[in-house]
DNA sequence: GATGAATGAGGTTTCATTCAT
DNA sequence: CATGAATGAAACCTCATTCAT
């Protein structure tokens, strides 16, 4: 207890290297080891070796656990969308557009799942952390649903709930990325998985 | 004279005395609490005293809390599947039986979705466990599988993937779970709703 | 992160002698311990240590540190009390009594002060914790100031301020504690500091 | 053309631009600090918002927290000694003056209290740290002590202990201060507080 | 069967201090 | 002068697990 301070080395490093800013460092980190294996399981103390830095120094960039898990969420959650908003963008018909966003997404790595985070860390997190990650999921979703109301508007498909279609193609989406206890998946090529997605959606909200 | 201690009349109680076995109230409560907060959050203590005993009785029935859960959730995807196999059972079309699953499920509080629920925990069970929730987690997609093959079989339907269709139906069911962060949901009523879900799948695997 | 547990030896530690009970040895050690250096600067760890325990037991009996100290110092508050109470009983002039409780507490190691203590804690503790603190303190003002209002209703002394009186007495007994830089105190014996401040106090109150 | 840097007028800018030197800015947040949360409490980053900089200056003009305490300390001691041998100069009899300092520290906020100070910081200092703050604590004393002598040369009082007279009379001034636990004084006004504790004292150490 | 007592390990957060700019 | 960035150390508290009764 009685500790009399006696010149430790502290302080900044010395160094000289510049390289990308910290707190992106810190993000990026984060995003892999949360989605990898969930908010509580993770400590920050896991995610600052994987950056390659001290506890001490990612609470200097994000005050608590909760907001680093929020901003990694709504950062991802931004990216995907700017992802979906860009690949949908081509003048093509929407089947084809949407066909490319079903590849890309059976290709991609992370989950978009945010149910399960939810749950683990609800009672972890403040009201307007959960808000603010609910409205990044929804303007992800939102971002399908515009291309439904734009193909309405435009003659191209017939009228229908957008909203629901847009939770329903990625319910399905995520379908073809489910792995069977043995490992083995539904279909066996990525293109073979989107054209099933694509037939049982496009069949199921447009008829033929 | 004959002294009867505390009230309690002598000899085995009849069986509207006794309570339910201990181990099933830990079951129950183990299954409520983690539904709400996820494995890690909630700890062996939670869960005692919502069964109303303490930690060590708990284990007493359960020799890790990784058992404890994987069995919560295998007993619960247990019951799950006798639901199903139960309301698909009559003699009614495919179509009919599989809107009252429908129904029924939208009405359920708890969510079937096993993912988040691994990802959180996966690093804490044993190789082993994880199989034997996935196992479950089969055996309950199987009972609609084995409903679409039986008809397949019969003729009521065209032959299609069945697994394929399992996993497609029960994503589209849960997308009518989902409530917007200002707490709606897609449709007014359940029956709308499974009206909906149903008419996108059906139309979706089987065309018209 | 990735910590399958493996076989560690936890729990109790097999043992056979029976000491004093747990938490009485606890509130010991941290009587001691934050007498000696304040609230902030003991921890729990330091507690535990001097206790011969670990820091989880200390936990197990008092579920935070406010906690623990708050019932530190009730306990020793009420102690103290006691301890007037007897010295003030006998059936013997009150400024013979009076001075008795003086010598007391000149030999007694801890000084009452809460003053230092409420400053560095008060932040750190709930309204009710510093709420129950100062009650024990008053309790233990008040035994003073009752023997003061007993001997009035007898006409041994004259009407006062016993409140006032109570406080006063202290503050001046507590002067008599005071060590200067140089390690000296203001008189040479325990019984002539007694008696000046008795002196001081029985002129300044009740004239000659 | 001359050009002048966002509108500032060249030159060393006159007295009235000039703010508070920065190291009294921060004694001053310092003492405001400490002296209502304690010496643990209180960190240099709390300092360094209090007085509108980072932590980092701080550091520039104070080596450790344990400086800054102690110059803290040091200076505000030094502060009460003058504004009492302020007081205590005019040409009055001395119980006027006496009662005028009670006055001042009765309407005064911060209490003149080391002995807390002591016990929570006393582990974090250094020996010579102690030292400087308990000498300036005694030059407190001393100047209300120094007035005793020379009343009691001049013959204007009887002759006493003059250190033990000056601390006696600072712990009733200091009763004089307490506040009970539902928030009442033990007098009315300040004006009746200051009478009764001079009568007291004066009774207490000149009898009539 | 059931429980009270105990503990090792670890998790979140704070903080005094340092250094390069 | 002043500051942003970084860190080692430690503090509070939680928890899965064990053992004697």
């Amino acid at each position: 207890m009685i500790k009399q301070t006696k010149g430790r080395v502290l302080g900044r490093p010395k160094s000289k290297d510049k390289t990308a800013p910290t707190n992106e460092v810190i993000l990026q980190a984060a995003t892999r080891l949360f989605f990898e294996n969930g908010f509580q399981k993770v400590s920050v103390d896991d995610i600052a070796k994987a950056a390659g830095m001290t506890k001490a120094t990612v609470y200097y960039y994000f005050d608590t656990k909760a907001i680093l898990f929020t901003e990694t969420i709504v950062s991802l959650m931004r990216r995907i969308r700017e992802r979906i908003v860009q690949i949908l963008s081509p003048d093509k018909p929407l089947y084809d557009r949407l066909f490319d966003v079903t590849i890309a997404h059976l290709q991609a790595t992370t989950s978009i799942d945010l149910e399960g985070f939810m749950r683990e860390s609800r009672s972890s997190l403040s009201e307007e952390q959960i808000q603010e990650m609910r409205m990044a999921e929804e303007e992800m979703y939102k971002s399908i649903e515009e291309a439904f109301l734009t193909a309405i508007e435009a003659g191209e498909i017939p009228a229908i709930n957008a909203k629901f279609a847009a939770h329903s193609y990625i319910a399905l989406v995520k379908v073809g990325n489910y792995k069977q206890s043995d490992g083995t998946t539904f279909f066996q090529s990525v293109e073979e998985t989107a054209k099933n997605i694509m037939d049982v959606f496009w069949r199921g909200f447009f008829g033929k």
